[in-house]
This record gives structure tokens, sequence and C-alpha cells, in this order.
DNA sequence: TTGCAACTAAGAATCATTCTAAGTAAGGTC
DNA sequence: GACCTTACTTAGAATGATTCTTAGTTGCAA
């Protein structure tokens, strides 16, 4: 973690050591703002802009990637290796898909898909419905979500 | 044009008329701001409410897709039939790629993904560099779009 | 220990989008 | 063709996400 940070010339900060902690392991693709919720309850003092600088300087070294999965802000995923993503319609829910991930994205890298298009990388985007939306009985609104299960 | 809005129940209004004019055989993708400052010039009076509830309306019944293909403002397509896209790194650009779009849907939506997931689609984003950015003598960048070339 | 460049805090600014309220007009009915 | 209802439009305020600015702070190399 530390190491991460000065390896990318990056220096070593509370804040730093804070957002990346709270982003690493984290399967939810976490937007600035949830991220900024959980880090005041340890660090109180702490700005919003610092955590948009942080995620901006992040993402620009390849420690984490900024996903622009559906509209509204933008998710921030610690996983930086290619791979899939699976959208819930219904509670926006993003699953990391690394089945075949590789595989699909290096084959299609090859492909030719506009004349002259020089392709680096290719993401599949899954719409869906989560197992949660999926059950009949429980279907899990983004409202139901924010009030807490 | 005039029929695909009654045949939805929407009311034909000239600003309805103007909008789906810009859009249909655009094949750049606007967003809302873009088109807003194309239709002023044929209805100065049009407010930038009306922009965003006619694309609204007209997304809901299908007569245009909204595609948030990157961080910034959502992009509107009036190409509704499933297929992929690819984004230019340096300029933005948004191209169509119809090649194998379906027969690639169609297949991946056979697949599970993840456990339990029910995919009702799958969207392909080729990510790289367009014709004029390639080229090592002429990149576009935004800057340069904006001031007309 | 010191110096400085990079970092952070606070809040204003900006941009995209949605909401609200009041007036307008499309289109069905008589 | 006039009238009526309801959907639509306008204008501008409100909201939410993100970026910018400025001043103060701190990590870390020397």
């Amino acid at each position: 973690m530390l190491d991460a940070l000065r390896a990318c010339g990056l220096k070593v900060t509370p804040q730093r050591l804070a957002i990346l902690n709270q982003l690493v392991g984290d399967p939810t693709h976490p937007t600035a703002t949830e991220l900024f919720g959980r880090l005041r309850e340890e660090l109180p003092s702490m700005s919003f802009a610092t955590v948009y600088n942080t995620l901006a300087a992040l993402t620009k070294q390849g420690l984490c990637a900024a996903r622009q999965l559906e509209s509204g802000p933008v998710r921030f995923d610690p996983n930086v290796a290619p791979h899939d993503h699976a959208v819930c319609d219904s509670c926006g829910l993003v699953i990391d898909v690394m089945t075949e991930g590789l595989a699909a994205a290096s084959a299609a890298t090859n492909l030719k898909p506009v004349q002259g298009f020089s392709v680096r990388s290719v993401e599949r985007i899954y719409r869906g419905r989560c197992v949660q939306c999926a059950a009949p009985n429980e279907p899990q609104t983004d409202a139901e979500k924010e009030t807490g299960d």
C-alpha cells in the first residue's frame, strides 16, 4: 500500500492511505461521495476535494480505475486488471466479471471494428438483474438499499 | 418522424420535430448541450428543459437511446438497434460498430457471467484511437475540434 | 533540521441535469 | 371553427457531481 504510493512517486499521507485502504478489497465500486462518507468516520477533517484529488492521482498512476458504467457519478475500481462488468438495471449493483474477460478482450483487440480505428482495449457491460432483484419476492431498489437492510 | 411521435402517444410539436430532425442521421452521438446549441439557431426561444424533457420522452419511447460511454454528459443515439461503440481516447469521438454486434450480443445473453445474474443485454466499448488521432501528424484534440478545422 | 514541492482544507465555481410554476398549444370533441 | 383538457414549453431555481482557487500544512530529500 505504502510502497505502491511511493513507487508511483506519490507522497504517503494519512488521507491517501485511508482512501486506498477503503478502496482495496471493496468489490462494490464505490463513488467518490460514498468513499467520502466512510472516510469522514476515521478522518473527520478530510475534505471532499482531497478525495477527488487523490482518486484522480491514483487513477492516473494506475492504482485504481475510474468507471462510468451508467449515468450518475463515476465509480472507482481497485481492480485494474482487464475485466468486464455486470450492472443491475434495478438496484445499480456493479459486479466484476472475470470469466473469459481477458481472453475476450485480447481477442477483440485484434479486431478492426471500424476502418482505421486502432483498438487499445475492449470492455463489456452486461445489463440485467442481480440475484436480489431477480428474486420475485425481494426486489432491492436503490431506496431500500439506502435505508439499510 | 411525425408518425413516429404519434405512434408513441406523444404530441407533435415544432420543438420535438426539430430535436428529432437534429438527432436522426447524426452519427456523432451529440450531448443535450450540443443539440441545444444547434437547435437555438432554428428555434431561439427553445428552453434547455425542453431538450432534456424531449430526449427523456424519446428515450422512454425507444425512438432514441441515451448512452454513457465515458465520464461527462450523456450522449444520445438515434440508432436503437443493438450495436457496439468505439470511443477515441484522444478526441472523444464515438463511432457505431455494427459488425457482429447482434451475434455477439445474443451469444453473450446466453452466458452466465455471474452466478444468478440474468443478462438482458450486452454492450461492448472499444477504446483506442480514431483515424484522425492515430495519424502521427494530425492529432485532433477536443480543443482543436471546438475551434473548427 | 531545514526547505520546498506536493499535499490538504474550505469553500466558491462550474457543469450537467432535474424540478417547479405558470403560461401555451396540440388535438379530440361538439 | 370554437372550446376544453391535458400535455407541453418556458424560465429560472435547485440539486448533485466535479473542479478550481487560495492559503496553510506536511512528507521527505538533502
